[in-house]
RNA sequence: GGGAGCAUAGCUCAGUUGGGAGAGCAUCUGCCUUACAAGCAGGAGGUCACAGGUUCAAGUCCUGUUGCUCCCACCA
């Protein structure tokens, strides 16, 4: 045993202490234990871009509860943590630091020269991410810590493109690719985000080449005149359908197009001419695919106008409109401009707009793979918690289009395929070939690009575990059991590890995907740098405890529901940590050598009420954690910890620790200190620091509480608890009797009671607990009935408070008549209840017999009350 | 255009096979009772968005309406 707590609850003197005793005696690490059954979890490994915010420290949490509840209830638990080299958003922030410190762009690096800066970059950033990861309590085994592009990752990248390659889903082909011109790279269809944004509807006259008549087109986009090779319209437009096949002449260029027809054309849009911009559109591509026009690419990388723009060359996009607009009008080619919003992609890095671009790229054949993936939810192999996030799942798969996975990056996996200028031939190799396999030339050169980022999570839960290679870890701790994330990634990444898993291991990664809601601030709102709303959770952790934090986002929040963030909710949760502080440091003031057995001890009735509690609260807790309610749960221990067991049980056992003899201390002592253990079993995953440290001063403890054994439950016999229960009940009635009457605290001192002789006696076994609680002087039989009193009834018994001279009779009065219209309106209640036949008949012959039970007795009490209040009135009188 | 979620006390939200409307915060009253004022005891406060339906019984199930939020989508 320690020496005697701290008297004031200061997380911040423990909770590094705390933290480093785990680390020592290894408290997190998983081993391949053929006794134990696995649980794993896979951490969501946070990009190393920036710290952590109070969206990592919720999906933590929750992660960190469902692996310490089940260290204790005796799996071998791995939590596997690292980090995610997040290609794109590293690579934008690290091209802006050297910029701020040098002054030069990428132009200006060389490849080499970049990287050795991002892998500085890496060194620093990871470390503070892990750093605050344990002031948080993470409970992560740290030796197998992982980041996507160290070289246990980067095998297991290689060998899935390779394999995936071999196997005909990944290629290589020019498509109409979504190209961030900021970032200068393309992106997947998952990173484009549309946003309505404000725009004009322009009508724009384009002349005939034989006849003195116009076509009018509508566009969103004259720009993309300067790529126009065709105009469709609608096969069946009577408007059109004398045109098509004629020429029309492209303003502005000059050159001749044709007029098609093709039934894509709405005729209810705009002038139900359509103008075709096969190079910078997706549905003009399509429609330059059916026709077989050529394609004329207007916009270089950066989406200046290129060469073919003519006069416009150089240009950037933005402006270019404007000065075509110009021009139109001037030739009198423009009709009208209409404002019209719409829906435009952007980047969801840079959040500029995307332009559609053709390009060579590297693309995944999805369709078998979303199958898979399909499947294996509708099989139940993989469910989500809360379930309607299935939807979203199965939605998103029905309508995939073939993955884009190249990216136009320095940092990230450098894709495996190398070019031969001799034969044009592509060799895709696991190591670097040496000579090209089509002509034998040694003239190579590796892809530059690299791989989405996304690429390298979606192996996440297996190459984190040595994939290729059989190790022994993966054959153990794969497949993994939970998946804790946001609802925002489950395109991104669930579903591309749902596939990778069921692809390469046969197996899908997890059985639950568990979804956290966000964190929003205070008021509602999402967390945005732009109203910098954001706490960093260093900050809360240093001035209230990281298990405040903890609680704060965990409790009442349901099932993947968003969350807030609220300084006066830290607070709440800091006064809980503070309250189980003190209440342990009443237990421990009390501490004895030589404490009995539980099972030695002669328990009196508030004992095996109490312990009966901590059997309900095992079950409860255990229950919601099952159906990963952690909301509930961590309510759920609050309430007991709380009201139960400070609130009842520490009250009651005040008369035996400041009065019994030394035996009866010592025993309820022990029962304190049984049901404190299972208490701080129970808030152990919630509120790891503080349940470990009071564990410390607890006596005879052989392990660290990290490593103990959930609480199992003792189902001891029930007898008396409904009696201890009235009696409970009767206290609260004397509390509030005492507080509405207004009787000084000093001026009421004998309770006598009546009515049913078990419960009385019950009492009166009991009479100390009642008595201290209700803080009256005595507590006796009725013997007789004194003059002057005020008489609380309860079902079963009665309580008589000889007041005398303290009674005011008219507030009885009213006191009685209000409890009078109560219990009328109570018996009307149930009396119709059961007058209905339909209830008599077909409700469930329990619940008629407990409203019969219950009508008993309230006509009973209903018909006291009355007695009691013609004798009031009488005295009134 | 398609889909999902939400609407319960002043605020934030629980309420999971349909059967007594709950918690925390805020508020009011009384207490510094030797674990805790970061506390104790007590109270007030709700036609559970609206309209129908199923049922003996609906906050809970069904239909519709309204309002808010979010996601997806190639509508020029």
């Amino acid at each position: 045993m320690k020496k005697e707590m701290e008297k004031t609850y200061k997380p911040q003197e423990f909770e590094p202490r705390i933290y480093a005793t785990w680390l020592e005696n290894n408290a997190f690490d998983a081993e391949v234990n053929p006794e134990k059954t696995p649980y794993t979890i896979v951490l969501p490994p946070p990009n190393i871009t920036g710290s952590l915010h109070e969206g990592h420290a919720l999906n933590h949490t929750m992660q960190d509860i469902l692996i310490r509840t089940k260290r204790m209830q005796g799996f071998e638990t791995l939590w596997l943590p690292g980090t995610d080299h997040a290609s794109i958003a590293t690579e934008v922030k690290i091209l802006d630091k050297i910029y701020q410190e040098e002054g030069r762009t990428k132009e200006d690096l060389t490849r080499e020269e970049f990287l050795e800066k991002a892998w500085e970059w890496k060194a620093t950033h990871g470390d503070h991410i892990f750093k605050q990861m344990q002031k948080l309590g993470n409970s992560c085994d740290w030796r197998r810590m992982r980041f996507t592009m160290d070289d246990v990752c980067n095998h297991a990248v290689t060998e899935s493109f390779v394999r995936y390659y071999e196997e005909g889903y990944i290629y290589r082909g020019e498509r109409l690719i979504n190209w961030c011109p900021v970032c200068g790279t393309a992106i997947s269809d998952a990173e484009v985000e549309h946003e309505e944004s404000p725009g004009n509807f322009y009508t724009v006259r384009y002349p005939l080449k034989d006849r003195e008549e116009y076509i009018e087109i509508a566009t969103t986009r004259p720009e993309t005149m300067l790529g126009d090779t065709a105009i469709a319209v609608h096969p069946e437009d009577p408007r059109h359908r004398h045109l098509i096949g004629e020429m029309a002449i492209l303003p502005l260029v000059g050159r001749e197009i044709p007029i098609i027809a093709d039934t894509y054309v709405d005729r209810e849009m705009g002038t139900g001419a359509l103008k075709v911009t096969p190079a910078h559109d997706p549905n003009d591509h399509e429609i330059g695919l059916r026709h077989d026009l050529p394609i004329v690419n207007i916009f270089d990388e950066k989406a200046n106008i290129n060469e073919e723009g003519g006069v416009y060359e150089g240009l950037g996009r933005y402006e270019a409109r404007k000065r075509i607009v110009e021009d139109l009008r001037e030739q009198g080619l423009l009709k009208e401009v209409k404002k019209h919003d719409h829906s435009v992609g952007h980047c969801y890095r840079c959040h500029q707009e995307i332009e559609p671009r053709i390009s060579l790229q590297w693309f995944v054949a999805m369709e078998k793979l979303a199958k898979e993936a399909k499947e294996s939810v509708l099989k139940g192999e993989m469910a989500f918690a809360p379930k309607h996030f299935e939807k979203i799942y199965h939605n998103w798969l029905d309508n995939i289009r073939d993955w884009n996975i190249s990216r136009q990056l320095w940092w990230g996996h450098r894709i495996p395929a190398w070019y031969c200028d001799a034969c044009e031939h592509v060799t895709v190799a696991r190591e670097e070939p040496s000579t090209c396999e089509g002509c034998g030339s040694s003239a190579l050169r590796r892809d530059p690009d690299v791989l989405d980022t996304w690429f390298s999570s979606a192996l996440w839960p297996f190459s984190t575990m040595g994939w290729p290679e059989e190790t022994e870890t993966l054959k153990y701790f794969y497949p993994t059991d939970v998946l804790v994330t946001g609802y925002d990634i489950i395109f991104f990444w669930v579903v591309r590890m749902m596939f990778s898993g069921l692809h390469f291991l046969k197996e899908r990664p997890f059985h639950t995907t568990l979804i956290n809601g966000l964190v929003r601030d205070a008021q509602g709102r999402k967390i945005s740098k732009s109203l910098n709303n954001g706490t960093d959770p260093i900050e809360v952790i240093d001035a209230y405890g990281a298990d405040a934090l903890r609680f704060m986002l965990i409790s009442g929040t349901g099932l993947g529901n968003d969350t807030r963030f609220s300084m006066d909710r830290v607070e709440s949760a800091r006064n809980f940590a503070n309250k189980i502080w003190n209440a342990s440091r009443f237990v421990l003031g009390y501490m004895e050598e030589d404490l009995p057995e539980l099972s030695d001890v002669t328990l009196d009735l508030s004992d095996r009420w109490i312990l009966h509690r901590t059997d309900r609260a095992i079950v409860e807790v255990s229950e919601f954690l099952d159906k990963y309610e952690l909301g509930m749960a961590a309510d759920r221990v609050q309430d007991f910890l709380w009201n139960e067991y400070c609130d009842w049980f520490i009250e009651m056992s005040k008369v035996t620790l400041n009065g019994g003899d030394s035996k009866a201390r010592k025993e309820k002592l022990r029962v304190l200190l049984s049901v404190l253990e299972d208490a701080l079993k129970l808030l152990h995953p919630f509120m790891p620091f503080i349940t470990e440290e009071i564990w410390s001063y607890l006596p005879a403890r052989e392990t660290l509480l990290v490593r103990s054994d959930w609480p199992k439950t003792r189902s001891l016999s029930q007898e008396g608890i409904p009696a201890m229960e009235a009696l409970m009940q009767a206290v609260g009635r004397v509390r509030n009797f005492r507080a509405e009457m207004n009787v000084p605290h000093n001026k009421m001192g004998r309770i006598l009671l009546e009515g049913d002789e078990a419960l009385v006696s019950a009492f009166l076994e009991n009479r100390e607990y009642f008595r201290v609680l209700s803080s009256m002087d005595q507590v006796e039989r009725l013997e007789e009935m004194p003059e002057d009193t005020s008489v609380i009834l309860l079902d079963g018994i009665r309580l008589v408070l000889p007041l005398a001279d303290l009674i005011d009779y008219a507030k009885e009065q009213e006191r009685l008549e209000k409890e009078e219209k109560r219990l009328q309106d109570e018996v009307a209640r149930t009396q119709g209840k059961l007058a209905n036949e339909g209830f008599v008949t077909k409700a469930p012959k329990q619940l008629v017999d407990r409203e019969k039970e219950k009508l008993a007795g309230l006509t009973e009490r209903l018909e006291q009350t009355r007695v009691l209040l013609r004798e009031v009135e009488k005295k009134v009188k």
